[in-house]
DNA sequence: CCTACCGATCGGTAGG
DNA sequence: CCTACCGATCGGTAGG
């Protein structure tokens, strides 16, 4: 691996960790095994190598989540969908802990971000979400809209956290680990508040 | 107001909007109108503070959330309950971005936090969940205690994070502001996917 | 609650 | 990719 995407590797887990504010350029030098002026050839500030991490996480997003969301049309397909979605962001949580604070320190930045790579997917599941609704196939109740954020917003800083909610939501030999207890009462939250035919549960 | 109710004030906002570190103790004690050593006497050290800023917030939940969560008990409650829980924190984001950040930078911290403020609320609603699903008023996919975890995370986490959330959902003149149709779908999403008795929504 | 001051660390540059 | 170095700011202390 070159020295270019061994910084970005540390810079990315150092930035969840511990915040862009609490990690100094020297931490991620040392990391890299690196001096502070060296990491600092390759991206010539520290606010130019957060904006290369967080976009080079953008574009992993976007090579990937495509594919899922649009699997989603179809009911039978929802379970799968969303268990991938969970997967994605659980597999490596720092994905998701980058995300969360990028949206608490930098909200303007994150709106740009959200504007265009989140809000056309949005758009178009709010509109199958809309059809099916049509069709008595969703709950009359839905904002589809909505329900779409509402969803990926509780995928995202869910897995943010749930390492920290372990104290609260213990392993349960019946149920499994947090984590899997997590994501499955997740999926069965985000499945049970939309559609019409409550029968096709488990 | 005395000073050192306004240092914290301060320090609430400040931490909530830039982070802990991102916030520098000159930088309180200017919105204070004091000197740095001043605020510095009030509070022996910058970690001091940012002690003294949760706990005082953990006390004002302490006082408001207990009643609210004992409503939970009964169906025909739990709409205002869970708009009176949103409402908490919406009223006032600050409390759920702090909680946020202090999950993510002090993870261990925050377990101990809710050990003792959190869990044995969790511990309760799930005991009374469980009698409600062996009556049948619940759904039988439903495990009690992910569930609530589940619900408050939404709330907190979805409250920190809904005026960025703004541009991919926006305001609808037939379905009202962002905020408002965030809150009605987080109430609809948790009310729907808990109950049997689906006639009752609306 | 203030002035004056401290050592340590910050992000970043010069020059090779 | 390194050594050497910079001014600015950090949290915190002495002393009144």
């Amino acid at each position: 691996m070159d020295v270019r995407a061994q910084i970005l590797t540390h810079a990315t887990r150092l930035f969840a960790e511990q915040g862009y504010d609490g990690t100094s350029v020297q931490e991620i030098a040392d990391a890299v095994g690196i001096r502070k002026p060296s990491l600092l050839y390759h991206f010539n500030s520290k606010d130019e190598l957060r904006e290369n991490v967080i976009s080079e996480m953008l574009a992993h997003w976007n090579a990937v989540l495509p594919s899922l969301l649009l699997r989603a049309t179809r009911e039978e397909r929802f379970d799968a969908t969303m268990e991938a979605l969970s997967k994605f962001f659980i597999e490596d949580p720092d994905r998701a802990r980058l995300m969360l604070r990028e949206t608490l320190d930098r909200p303007e930045h994150m709106r740009a971000l959200l504007k265009e790579f989140v809000r056309p997917w949005i758009k178009l599941l709010g509109e199958q979400l809309e059809r099916a609704k049509a069709q008595g196939m969703v709950q009359p109740g839905v904002d589809p809209e909505a329900y779409a954020v509402q969803v990926i917003s509780m995928a995202v800083s869910g897995t943010a956290v749930i390492d920290t909610l372990q104290t609260i939501l213990p392993n349960d030999p019946l149920r499994g680990t947090t984590r899997e207890r997590h994501v499955r009462e997740l999926i069965r939250v985000a499945r049970s508040s939309l559609y019409t035919d409550k029968d096709a549960e488990r």
